[in-house]
DNA sequence: TCAATAGTGTCTCTTAGACAATATTGA
DNA sequence: TCAATATTGTCTAAGAGACACTATTGA
């Protein structure tokens, strides 16, 4: 018998810093199908709870990260009858972006095993069709902070400049000259300056930013 | 009784020119709900007959207006349970690109009555919530033109340097210089000139063009 | 000849990249 | 002092906008 209705799932490509280079969060599966096999983290739509399904993402994120208040994007929709052994199937792809610091906090708290993934690696293969979506987050997220946007998200409350230089660099995926990025932002209203703190160290000391309160990604 | 799954379709911002002019295709509802006012085109999908949402929106565009082949691209996913009154529902929006020269055939086909909309006006009031998705349509084709992508999927098959032109101050919605736009499209391999082929008028003949056949908007 | 549009050239200003120079700390 | 990183400055080349100029047709 043909299904009526298809399965509807929200997935995440949740990213964030480790040692300044860009992860994703995998989950090895527990259930069928597909068990045993790593994958985006994601759950089936709940009508009677979600109120959209940004908020399925959600509530998916905070049940596998313990994490709220996270930056979260769509990226697009798949569907297909094959992408799911379980028949005619429709997933809202997003990203996320961790803030660095909680990376511990979200490896502490998950029951499940779990890897930060570089998206740039091709093992271990996905299941499904992830492999394809985290493609396409990562072009997604990729495309805007080439468009200008600073990846703020996925830093500490505070920040040096080189901090944002290098977590830009990290989703691009290339190096950037220090002078022309400084100009690129020196005029930027999301980046406070504390006034007087200063990152101490064996060199000149760095001015210690913040992000300003209305910034938009 | 709470709903357990979510009412999915597919609806269509499809744009072309009419007369150097960005226009949306709009219908009238004929029935519940929303009857009698004015909407994107739209359809639920049939996991029976389609086999991705794609599917579903070339279906519905096809018995809308007789027409094949268009470019399709996905803009977002809008989800909650009140944006439709029949209860919680999905909607995938597409944009679709029209060429200018199959205007009068869409006229002609539909059976329901239809309108081409000025995107950028606030009469009529378009039912649900497809005034957002529209201009979320838009916002998505601009960011793609602003990007270097030619519009000519709006163009016949053959046109001239000025109708590139024109179709693109049109998506845009702004002027560009003559001199800054043909020096940003000189080397453009997508546009091929048609040898020996001349647009005559009272003056000076221009060059007609054709897209090339390995062009990817 | 004139009107009208096609097509090209020139000037300036902004910006990005490459790279160098200076500044300030802890050890 | 030295190593290390922060911060600023300079040179150049590419590109965008403004604008003017030339070219070619029908009437």
């Amino acid at each position: 018998m043909k299904k009526l209705f298809p399965l509807v799932t929200a997935d995440i490509a949740l990213f964030t810093l480790k040692e300044d280079k860009l992860r994703a969060l995998i989950i090895r599966r527990e259930n069928q199908p597909a068990q045993g096999e790593w994958a985006l983290p994601g759950g089936i739509l709940q009508p009677e709870a979600d109120t959209s399904l940004d908020d399925t993402a959600r509530r998916v994120l905070r049940s596998k990260t313990g994490v709220d208040t996270l930056y979260l994007e769509q990226v697009m929709t798949a569907s297909s009858p094959d992408r799911d052994p379980r028949g005619w199937s429709l997933s809202v792809l997003y990203y996320a972006l961790l803030p660095s610091d909680l990376v511990p906090a979200v490896a502490g708290i998950s029951v499940e095993a779990i890897s930060w993934f570089d998206p740039e690696a091709t093992d271990p293969q996905l299941a499904f069709d992830h492999g394809m979506l985290l493609q396409r987050a990562l072009t997604t997220l990729r495309k805007k902070v080439r468009d200008g946007a600073l990846p703020l998200h996925l830093l500490p409350e505070q920040f040096t400049l080189t901090d944002v230089q290098h977590a830009y660099e990290a989703v691009l995926g290339s190096r950037i000259d220090k002078g022309a990025f400084r100009r690129k932002i020196k005029d930027e209203p999301s980046l406070l300056a504390i006034d007087g703190e200063l990152l101490r160290g064996p060199q000149r000391p760095a001015q210690i930013y913040r992000t300003a309160d209305d910034f938009k990604f």
